[in-house]
DNA sequence: ATTATTTAGTTAACCGTTTAACCCCCCCAC
DNA sequence: GTGGGGGGGTTAAACGGTTAACTAAATAAT
């Protein structure tokens, strides 16, 4: 192992010098550097991370992860962690995974506490987050995806929601129903209230039981659209609040004998894998999970600088995907509809 | 900040005593032991990673991915990164993402000389990949994803190929034709050599032009299923080398009119998420991707304590996932064949 | 009764950097 | 000629643990 001290010895000065030379502090005249240099090169020195860390930061970031592996595996976070590596290695940083232990707030706070990592992103914030708590009492620089704690990034769900009202209004649909998230998710309020607040800006009114309350998975979408075919006038399109919520959605109406895309159109969000290969292929509107994971980078790198706790938040913006789920309104509920206008 | 001085005064005892207690060396009688972990708990004592790992291990391991962060987003690689993660938990080791420059071989062996990682796993290793020769080179304990170097693990292709044989064979298929994967893969010969091997197994000939050369995107797919189905004698069942491949493939048997699953049998590899969401669901080969990231961190813990770098590799155990997109052979073949025998 | 061993600790030397504090010499201004 | 200032370094004290070597007392063996 080579040290500091055998490239000074090696280099004809002291370590202070080297070690000048390599943070490019102080005041080295070009030959002392390169000279310098030239040991380093030669001797293959590559200083050491704990003993620099000891005395500084560490330069990495942690990334706490929910507990449970399925977070992990999930394709959508894998993509928020691409956005994340992106970024740190732009830095120069690296990415610690936390592990998990069976209280995932107190193995947080002490790696973070242990100095392991310079900073906290906080995958999957819950309401009231334990870890949230304990990492802001223990004064450590965190960023959660979600809107959640002081420093957040998150998808603006309600410009998404509008982007898929919008969408729909334009192909003619004005009996519009939404399948809402699971409530325990952060930011549920937000597809609710963007829904609403998407309608009211194109002056539509709610469908009678146009909200149907949904959940997390693809049996709960299924059910809330058999619902909402079974409504005395349903609607002719229907926003699902995740993709997952969708496919269950897209086989309730197959059951129901309709044509997604013709005689109904259904609409996800997120934009899973799976989306494009469903049949028709779903329109989504698909999270900027890529830019979420960098932003949360550079969030989290500007706390540790500037050791002000300032609150500070960011909403980025999702996109719309058309494909083959959603098309114009069908011609008979136009007629339908026409006498009562 | 809480040094272990301070736990030693608190305590009453020297900071030798503090730290066996710790890590439950040494000899300290229940009561002294005791006393420590009080005072530990009253002031809250957080040890410094880095001066620890100043003299030790790092207690990390290294994720080295291949350069581009489509690799990360990647489903299939999130899954074996669960696998990673819950495994070195277990073990209290938490898993550092290097940061990847340019020279991802350099910036790896860097990262890995400096101690902030005890080893390295490799993932997506290419052939000959320098990152690999960087590490044996340096000595550095590391553990490849994919048949390359000394030690590493990955899926039983052979074995999945013998699952995927036998499955179409005990449907009645006679006639079955493979789409190759990318030869710039790792194990790309796997693929070959286990359908050769299968077909062998069951006394089934290789059908004139029935490998067929695929690729890795889904276009490739679709192309060399157009070329299988304009065979004069076209096969019964196709098996592609991986889903995505299947993707294409189907699309391909759908434009020349064929309904998949009833007049002819398609199969994938990886089970990828839209393989489940397909018209017809996809039948596949599931990769043990969780248990390929549980071994390889379980292989390069072992590699870490004995310093003995013996070659080690492990093939694990793909399963058979029956969908609707394989059926049993066409009536009408069976009779067209049937003289013939 | 004396020696050997075990128990229960302590002391202090490391681990490899960083960095505050200092030093020396030369040049310049007054 | 003397004081001030800066360029180009050096010295040594941190940083916060671990652990080899040592000590002192108690216990066991001969």
């Amino acid at each position: 192992m080579v040290t500091i001290r055998q490239v000074a010895a090696h280099a004809g000065v002291s370590t202070a010098t080297v070690s000048y030379v390599l943070n490019g502090l102080g005041s080295i005249p070009a030959e002392t550097r390169a000279r310098v240099m030239e040991s380093v090169a030669a001797l293959d020195y590559q200083p050491r991370h704990a003993a620099r860390a000891l005395r500084g930061r560490s330069h990495t970031l942690g990334i706490s992860m929910a507990s449970g592996y399925d977070r992990l595996a999930d394709p959508a976070t894998a993509e928020i962690l691409a956005g994340m590596a992106h970024a740190a290695s732009l830095q120069g940083l690296a990415l610690l995974l936390m592990p998990m232990s069976d209280d995932i707030a107190k193995s947080c706070v002490a790696v973070a506490r242990s100095g392991q990592v310079d900073g906290v992103i906080v995958c999957d914030p819950q309401p009231e987050d334990p870890r949230l708590t304990a990492l802001q009492h223990a004064e450590i620089a965190c960023v959660s995806i979600g809107p959640q704690g002081h420093t957040w990034v998150t998808s603006d769900i309600r410009l998404g929601m509008n982007l898929a009202v919008a969408h729909l209004v334009g192909l003619g649909h004005r009996r519009i129903a939404l399948i809402a998230p699971d409530f325990a998710l952060a930011a549920s309020d937000w597809y609710v209230d963007g829904f609403l607040a998407a309608l009211a800006a194109v002056q539509l009114e709610l469908l009678d039981g146009g909200i149907v309350a949904g959940g997390r998975r693809e049996a709960d979408g299924e059910a809330a659209m058999a619902e909402l075919l079974a409504l005395p006038e349903p609607p002719t399109a229907v926003i699902a609040a995740s993709d997952e919520l969708a496919y269950g959605a897209m086989r309730a109406a197959r059951d129901a004998g309709l044509v997604v895309g013709r005689d109904v159109s259904l609409m996800g969000f997120d934009d899973l894998p799976p989306a494009a290969y469903l049949q028709p292929p779903l329109t989504t509107i698909r999270q900027p999970r890529f830019a979420i994971g960098v932003a949360a980078v550079q969030l989290l790198v500007a706390q540790i600088g500037h050791t002000n706790l300032a609150e500070s938040t960011q909403s980025l913006a999702p996109t719309l995907l058309v494909r083959g789920s959603t098309g114009l309104v069908p011609p008979t509920v136009i007629a339908h509809l026409s006498p009562d206008k």
